[in-house]
DNA sequence: ATTTTTTAGGTCAATGATAATCAATCATGA
DNA sequence: TCATGATTGATTATCATTGACCTAAAAAAT
């Protein structure tokens, strides 16, 4: 399977990887000659893959001597980890958006897999209440305590 | 009937099983076929039977080179372990209750600080939410996703 | 100094290939 | 019989690829 996306991301990874510093700088026009693909592939590439939500930035210049320069956000304290995460998840996020951050906080080993799952539990329960309000009236809060703890729990547990 | 959708689940086992890894990629269109059914049945049993509150995760991608990735998070079926969870908790329970379960399950390492804290913080929440109702019809869903998304996240990360 | 040319990268819309959602319908079991 | 779970297909959303056209920066020409 040909997927020349995930090729050029894995490339680019790869420099990053190799650098000692937190960034790489490419051209546009050799990497897509290197893939043999259309150059805005490129952007293609950067636009989906490369992200500040998935934790880059992209700088770039045109003309002779054009480059991009794709650089890794790093965050050394929990300061500016908290600070970064705020303003992805801004004012409000989708559910889909909520999704793909946490695949990313994992990938960066930010969450474990087990802290994913709960807090997905979590954002599922707020979904689902926010969605059916009538059942609200009816419930207590023991009862809606008991539903997401035991949602939590058991979804955790292991043997 | 013969109930595909257990069918479905059944070879979705069966592959995590045969796996070393804790994940299976599949091609929804391809498994459809494979059970003569329609692509969205694939989607019901994922639905109903790989939910996150039953240990699992789906990440997923569209168009060419598309596919549906499955992963376990928990290693399943501890029982005896999840009936004395229900046991406890019962059909309500009280917050101070709660504390003390996750205390309890925290010493006994079933849990780590990190989950116990995410935990407590799903509960406040639901537990606020709860109480101050009115905010609920001013506030839509995505407001809702984002503050319990940062609580999470803050919360474990400066932990 | 100004204009023109060259050389880069950026944007966008079209297309084809998947997967997700939703509402309607059907089947099953208590 | 009724409530719940299962099945289906029409519609919608997303992803990857390509190429035509646009913009910016530096060099070359005037």
């Amino acid at each position: 399977m040909k997927n020349l996306s995930e090729d050029i991301e894995q490339y680019i990874l790869s420099l990053l990887d190799g650098e000692e510093e937190n960034f790489v700088s490419l051209r546009r026009k050799e990497l897509a000659q290197m893939f043999e693909c259309v150059p805005s592939q490129i952007n293609y590439v950067l636009r989906s893959r490369f992200t500040p939500e998935q934790g880059y930035l992209i700088e770039s210049r045109r003309g002779e001597y054009g480059y991009i320069k794709i650089v890794k956000i790093s965050c050394a304290n929990p300061e500016e980890k908290i600070q970064h995460i705020d303003d992805i998840i801004g004012r409000t996020i989708t559910f889909t958006e909520a999704h793909r951050l946490l695949e990313t906080l994992q990938d960066r080993e930010f969450i474990t897999k087990r802290e994913r799952l709960l807090i997905e539990i979590a954002l599922r329960q707020t979904e689902e209440t926010s969605r059916v309000r009538q059942r609200f009236i009816d419930e207590d809060t023991g009862e809606m305590l008991a539903k997401i703890l035991k949602r939590m729990l058991f979804g955790i547990i292991t043997a």
